[in-house]
DNA sequence: CGCCATGAGGTTTTT
DNA sequence: CCTCATGGCG
């Protein structure tokens, strides 16, 4: 087919092409596809905001638009820039391109992640900021470390002013695409006295210094070059004919305005996301991007993918009438035309996150007997310490799982002690390396002779590994700190000249061998260490892929993990936001209390917006699953220790009711007249005039009073408020106080339960223990 | 230099 | 409650 044929075409596509030639418009690569999917493969010219719902094909469609860009020499590979968020998606895609395309992929050297393709271009313009095209690229730990260094030299107060929030306000600031300079004068109050500013300048100068960037120096070094220079930027904007943006609702401004500036052109860019499913808010990601795109880049044609392949009816209705109470939206009606039979979404409510998790893990078992795989269900939580209850029960039931995300490899302790000797070594002017391994494993060179070697290294503008070398032609260090310091210098020299013709694996392998390294690990009683020498055994096999030392450490600056095989037969078992892009036919969805999910934390912060991103986290997470949403509520739950009650989340309110089954617990429950009392239950709800902002217990308030107790509450207690036999200490008319809603009345009591008219919130329900005597 | 006591804080995560 | 970081002391 076309003219780049090549040994990665199937062989029946080939066969197809040849007995028919396909013109270029009737290509067989758009066989399959859906109408809209059609329209966002052919709409090559001018912007397109290609609105993506979950499980709509969107990988799809996108790569086969690159593809038909491609087969239609409409560009040249090296024309197109198709940036994505992660590693893996760019890897993806490249994939799934390459199946469509050949070996054409290759020449694609602008697909990549924004960091990378950044890097890639700082690379070739460094000196304008400053920078050496060897520059470094520094990580989250570094960059505290050095706001820390920062903030001392400054002398301020640092128990007051931590490394790391430093380290965040900058980061903020480049997510907004601001230098030092830029930086709205106001702000600076909000940290150091008022001396943000400098500070941000000062670490700026500071990472100049070193050689060095921080991530979100890649994007702001590119806007500054690009904005102080015409003529490099016309020269980008005329080689990206065609660009393409994935998830786009998780761009933050930095982003943005590096898109715009290379758009401006020839403004074929094709941005993909789903507002929908925008949750990283909180590290600077901006819905609005996405929300205003059609202003941003006038004339753009909007198309929607609509049509679901992925899950149920019931689990797009319920997705669907939950993310229907987000008011910023553009709006989407997610379909399917999958008629077959199909389970309600259920929801069980239980009396603590004990028996949830066992609940859960009955279900796994049940969905096994029954031949399902682990490895097809999925427990989604919204924080990983929710995860502690679900690990325990499935170690005890003797369930093989999987917890995805966590601790990355290459943030490791160990992992990132080696890499500084490797960088150390291909680089003697790291001074951030050198300082974190000088003295590891010991050296003698304790705290007070790195002060006095960093002052020395600074007065005299060198490197500390110089200053080290110039510090033993002289008699002021004596000792154990001699012969540590020598041997440690002797070793740099050694290696470095070794790893011109070594294998990056070997190298790596003498290196902490010899630096004592490995030795400091097997000498160490600590319980990990055994775990920690593995890991360095991996990093020397990750090293041997690599044809130099320099290309492994390269790679591994803007990768935060090794490939980890996923193992089958285990169930996944992480995060909302680690499961965004995957899908499962079972998926769990425990702990939706209020509080906790919707996270206090995030209404606490971020208000409405907070509330509306919690609710697509819940989207996120009900649309995961294909086949079997389960949602679980506990009435208590130990926080911190302590017990608490809890409220089901308002989430649950929102669900469609039509599309909802409560399950009793199995044996337990499972009797006919609680089902119809659950059913009931629901019933009741039209009859309630309680309003969307009260936090949903409605459900359970209504079955409690029936003459049969709601399934869900039965036997062990009433759901959410245990209402204490006597009544409450607050009676009707009383002041009282709640952390949240302030000051109010009570207006009236039934049991534990009061509804409060307060002053500035109006009238809710709420459970006394929420309340204070004011 | 290493170990224990004490205290604070305790979502979400990629590059 | 539990974990991590820091600080003081041996």
């Amino acid at each position: 087919m076309f003219t780049m044929s090549s040994d990665k075409v199937p062989l029946s596509q080939r066969a197809a092409a040849a007995a028919r030639p396909a013109p270029v418009d009737a290509a067989s690569y758009m066989e399959g596809l859906n109408d809209a999917q059609r329209d966002a493969v052919m709409t090559t010219e001018g912007p397109v905001l290609m609105l993506a719902g979950a499980g709509t094909g969107k990988t799809r469609a996108l790569t086969t638009r690159l593809a038909h860009i491609l087969a239609t020499r409409l560009a040249a590979p090296w024309q197109v820039l198709a940036v994505t968020f992660t590693n893996k998606a760019a890897r993806e895609m490249k994939e799934r391109i390459g199946h469509l395309v050949g070996d054409t992929v290759e020449g694609m050297q602008w697909l990549g992640t924004f960091h990378s393709i950044a890097a890639k271009i700082l690379r070739i313009h460094a000196e304008i900021v400053d920078l050496k095209s060897s520059f470094t690229i520094i990580d989250t730990d570094d960059q505290v470390r050095l706001c820390k260094q920062v903030i001392e030299a400054a002398g301020l107060d640092e128990k007051r002013w931590s490394g790391r929030g430093l380290a965040s306000f900058i980061d903020d600031w480049k997510n907004r695409g601001l230098t030092p300079d830029n930086v709205p004068r106001g702000e600076a109050h909000h940290f150091g006295n008022g001396k943000g500013i400098e500070l941000y300048k000062a670490y700026q100068e500071r990472l100049v210094t070193l050689n060095a960037a921080d991530f979100g120096d890649l994007l702001l070094h590119n806007i500054t070059i690009f904005q102080k220079h015409p003529d490099i930027l016309a020269k980008y904007q005329d080689r990206f004919r065609y660009m393409l943006v994935d998830e786009y609702q998780d761009t933050n401004i930095a982003q943005y305005l590096w898109l715009r500036l290379l758009a401006q052109k020839n403004k074929n860019i094709c941005v993909v996301g789903d507002d929908d499913q925008s949750i990283y808010g909180w590290r600077g990601a901006e819905v609005a991007n996405i929300l205003n795109f059609e202003k941003d880049f006038p004339g753009a044609k909007v198309i929607r993918l609509e049509r679901n392949y992925r899950s149920t009816p019931a689990i797009l209705a319920a997705a669907s009438g939950l993310i229907a109470a987000n008011r910023t939206r553009l709006g989407k009606t997610l379909w399917t035309d999958d008629d077959s039979e199909h389970e309600k979404v259920k929801l069980r409510g239980v009396w603590d996150g004990e028996e949830e998790a066992r609940t859960v893990t009955d279900d796994i078992e049940n969905e096994q007997r029954k031949g399902r795989s682990l490895s097809d269900m999925a427990v989604l939580v919204r924080a990983s310490f929710q995860m502690r209850s679900f690990e325990e029960r499935f170690n005890t039931a003797g369930i093989a799982y999987q917890v995805v995300g966590g601790p990355r490899f290459y943030e490791r302790e160990e992992t990132r002690d080696a890499l500084a000797y490797l960088r150390l070594t291909r680089n003697p002017e790291d001074d951030l390396s050198f300082l974190r391994i000088v003295n590891k494993p010991r050296r003698g060179m304790g705290d007070k002779a790195i002060q006095a070697l960093t002052v020395n290294a600074r007065k005299q503008g060198l490197s500390l590994a110089r200053a080290a070398q110039l510090l033993l032609e002289t008699d002021e260090i004596k000792g154990k700190a001699r012969t540590g310091l020598t041997r440690f210098l002797d070793g740099l020299m050694r290696w470095g000249e070794a790893a011109r013709d070594t294998r990056p694996d070997i190298i790596a392998e003498t290196i902490l061998e010899e630096s004592g390294y490995t030795e400091f690990w097997k000498s160490s009683k600590s319980p990990q260490a055994p775990s920690k020498l593995e890991n360095l055994k991996e990093l020397v096999n990750a090293a041997g892929e690599f044809d130099t030392l320099a290309g492994y450490l390269d790679h591994v600056s803007l990768v935060a993990d090794i490939n980890q095989d996923n193992s089958e037969g285990q169930v996944m078992l992480m995060t909302l936001h680690a499961a965004k892009g995957l899908e499962f036919p079972v998926v769990f969805l425990p702990g939706w209390e209020e509080e906790i999910f919707p996270s206090a934390r995030s209404l606490d912060e971020n208000g409405n917006e907070g509330l509306e991103e919690e609710r697509r986290l819940a989207y996120v997470g009900i649309t995961r699953a294909r086949e079997s949403c389960r949602i679980s509520f506990a009435a208590n739950r130990m926080v911190y220790g302590r017990w608490q009650n809890a409220m089901p989340s308002r989430f649950i309110d929102e669900l469609p009711e039509a599309h909802v089954e409560v399950v009793s617990e199995p044996g337990l429950y499972g009797n006919a007249a609680s089902e119809l009392a659950a059913y009931s239950s629901f019933n009741d709800m039209a009859e309630t005039n309680d309003t969307y902002d009260t936090p949903g217990w409605r459900r359970a308030k209504s079955a409690r009073g029936r003459t049969s107790p709601a399934p869900m509450l039965e036997g062990r207690a009433e759901l959410v408020a245990t209402s204490s036999p006597g009544s409450s200490s607050f009676r009707v008319g009383s002041r009282v106080f709640h952390q949240k809603f302030g000051y109010g009345q009570v207006v009236a009591a039934e049991g534990n339960k009061l509804e409060v008219d307060f002053e500035h919130s109006g009238h809710k329900k709420v459970i006394d223990s929420f309340l204070e005597q004011a």
